[in-house]
DNA sequence: AATACTTTTTAGCTTTGTCTAAATTATTTT
DNA sequence: AAAATAATTTAGACAAAGCTAAAAAGTATT
């Protein structure tokens, strides 16, 4: 596998996270979503479908290759295990890793990778509850939905959260849910789409249907 | 402290190597060493005056100042902690930490460095035996020996002289050598124990056994 | 179907960091 | 102290990655 520019693996890591939620990736999308401009978008995409990396026709959208794909699940398999790290060896706190993890997933020596790997455990999943591929890039997706369209007295375990900021940690730490808390909904109110959750044996509480859009949670196995 | 590009960083860091064997160091040396033409050092060593990490005038060498030193003693630091976790966290081999650490030390975020610092338990040298400068940039201080000690071509600075006679400060002066002057050995002749010594660029003089016994050097910092 | 609007691309410029070739300055040799 | 040689700098180009402004293509509206 060879080797990309730190531009090249932002790029290819965006089109990856954005595919999921969307099928194609346009122009603009993407300019937004790493905050550059447009015609920025169109240059790297020239570049990027020269390596075939990506499927790229003039106003068509694109979409990662199979290769692209490959490559992305590397970027996203070290970061996330830099994650890992930050969290469980440096104690950094949850909002802070991304940030750090940014710059460290950049390089991008096998060996370095696959040894941290091991000296971490393999771990399946990062401090956000994301999981994280394996030295052959495979990921384990776990069917996830959204907390708002959980079914009332269904458990479940929380697999991880959309926003990470600082005020969401707080929030959560507040109500005592973490990565893989169970729990389950026990009555909606139609009037704000608020829900009052039950964990475990402590008495049910309110969480707003902000916070709900925010976390993820997967049926237990 | 500001942010310098990985390539700023890696004239920095050669230069600050380069010093501690010359005193000042040349454009064909550092193309040498960092494996580029004299021209792109030329142009690079124009940068960095600007931005005050260096001294250099045309034709003249350069050397850090005191703010690029420190800029070096950073990406040290980052280097040799990096080195240390990957043998000693890692299991890496002696042999193989220089090269990943070399991708490593550029992620310059200083909570992470700091961190890792304290995850390995403050460690004072890396797997090579090299010191590692702490925090604020103090490195383990080398320790002062008779000028007859030194080996030859190691550049040092006087630190003290012994005898203090008007008839010695007599020749010092005339000799050019004072407190804080760098100088290295070129050649020592067995017959009367003298010495042949080089100040910066002047041509190399001789001292007799009974003047280097008076004085006293230090390797730099 | 023609016009208006939005999205995307192109064209041309900027900054970093590199290069080669030519000019300049320093040093060494005669 | 001139001439020869070596080291260094300048000038001009190039590639990567970004930008702005203008052109082109695609979509929507009347």
């Amino acid at each position: 596998m060879l080797n990309y520019s730190t531009s090249e693996e932002n790029y290819i890591k965006a089109i990856y996270r954005l595919q999921r939620q969307d099928g194609t990736v346009t122009t603009n999308e993407l300019a937004h979503e790493l905050k550059t401009k447009p015609a920025s978008v169109t240059d790297m995409m020239k570049k990027l479908k020269v390596k075939k990396l990506l499927h790229y026709e003039p106003y068509q959208g694109f979409r990662l290759t199979g290769e692209g794909s490959k490559v992305a699940l590397g970027i996203i398999r070290r970061h996330r295990l830099w994650e890992y790290f930050l969290a469980e060896k440096l104690k950094f706190t949850w909002d802070e890793v991304h940030e750090v993890a940014e710059d460290l997933e950049h390089v991008s020596n096998k060996k370095l990778v696959d040894k941290l790997d091991e000296f971490l455990g393999f771990p399946r999943v990062d401090p956000h509850g994301d999981p994280i591929p394996d030295a052959n890039g495979r990921i384990q997706s776990s069917k996830k939905l959204v907390l708002t369209e959980l079914p009332e007295n269904m458990p479940a375990s929380v697999s991880n959260v959309k926003d990470q900021s600082s005020s969401m940690l707080e929030l959560l730490e507040h109500k005592k849910i973490a990565i893989g808390t169970r729990l389950e909904i026990k009555k909606r109110f139609e009037f704000d789409a608020s829900m009052e959750i039950k964990i475990g044996r402590h008495p049910a509480f309110t969480i707003s249907k902000q916070l709900a859009e925010n976390i993820f949670v997967k049926y237990d196995d």
